[in-house]
DNA sequence: CTGCCAGTAGACCGACCGGTCTATTATATT
DNA sequence: AATATAATAGACCGGTCGGTCTACTGGCAG
């Protein structure tokens, strides 16, 4: 079984992913998770903001792993993407059309701390990046690799913000016409 | 001058846009007007649920006005695409780069309310209508001007969200790029 | 002048917020 | 068995939240 702090980070990121980082109540994780706000305190010494980060965190990390398994059997770029928006797509309506890009949604509206931001930032250029490196891999040049990969991802965050509003995955399923 | 009502619906707006409406809260939006609480309760009788509903109005009405204007003097679609990205990344960069979609912002996040999500996908579907309007209008046919309504929209709100993650709007200037 | 009412003003409310603190229990080490 | 440490447990804190309520003010209508 996963440890209890990433237990604790895990649950908070979906809270987070749904409501918000305001939106969300210490307490109501507590309560999700059937712990004593002591626990939280001793795994995350400074409380809410650094459970955010480890949410985000994992959530990045996530996202890199579907990235991976999209392309493992990819024949090219398109077939790539198809898979990958397939799973996002799958990945949103599990979770009932609730749901914000779970890296977003939990540091933006959060404290306009710094960090935050640039964790964000990373966390985009990580994603972008390992999608540049599967287009290259897939026979791209450098250049239009980067250009598909921002495209994607751009649009990605659109698509998730659309799907939300209209709580219909269809949109992020059919990505792969607009970006390919 | 405006009355009493726009200008606490404006200026919650604002704020929603910044902190988003769980972080931002109603003492703040009265002492920004300089406004007591029975006012605000006067003109907004179910608080700040309609006071963020009225915001998501005018934000939407807003950004109808900056597409108006962006293709009123346009020699085709991918100019006032241009002009639109340009005017956007300068309302973006007014208030220094921490601003959100001005309605989304609002929206999400607020109660999960179905009449939130609604109105978020009306204002979205507007937005692209008008979009696609002035795309035909500049000589595409209805299924491309469509298509690249939409495929301009959700680039848009992506590159607004990395724009903010890196307080930077250029991504907002590029999208012409990617998307005619 | 009187009565009415839109609008202003802010004290006040219970609920909940994030965070601290002390006490207790389980586990590992010697 | 004795001790140290990791982890659990939750009472408690001051502050802020959104919202209600009463009192007051100013201008207009009769």
């Amino acid at each position: 079984m996963t440890d209890m702090r990433t237990k604790l980070a895990i649950e908070a990121g979906y809270l987070f992913q749904k409501k918000g980082y305001n939106g969300t109540g210490i307490s109501e994780i507590l309560a999700k998770v059937g712990v004593p706000k002591g626990s939280l305190y001793h795994y995350f010494p400074n409380g809410k903001s650094d459970l955010a980060l480890a949410a985000a965190e994992i959530a990045t990390a996530e996202v890199l792993r579907i990235i991976d398994a999209s392309f493992a059997n990819a024949k090219d770029y398109s077939d790539g993407v198809t898979t990958f928006c397939y799973k996002l797509a799958k990945y949103f309506d599990i979770h009932k059309g609730d749901i914000g890009c779970p890296v977003s949604a939990t540091l933006h509206g959060g404290p306009d701390n710094a960090i935050f931001k640039s964790a964000l930032d990373k966390t985009f250029t990580q994603w972008m990046d390992r999608l540049a490196a599967y287009a290259t891999q897939l026979g791209q040049n450098e250049k239009d690799a980067m250009f598909n990969a921002q495209r994607l991802f751009l649009s990605l965050e659109g698509a998730w913000t659309l799907a939300r509003a209209r709580r219909d995955s269809d949109v992020i399923r059919e990505l792969p016409a607009f970006v390919t």
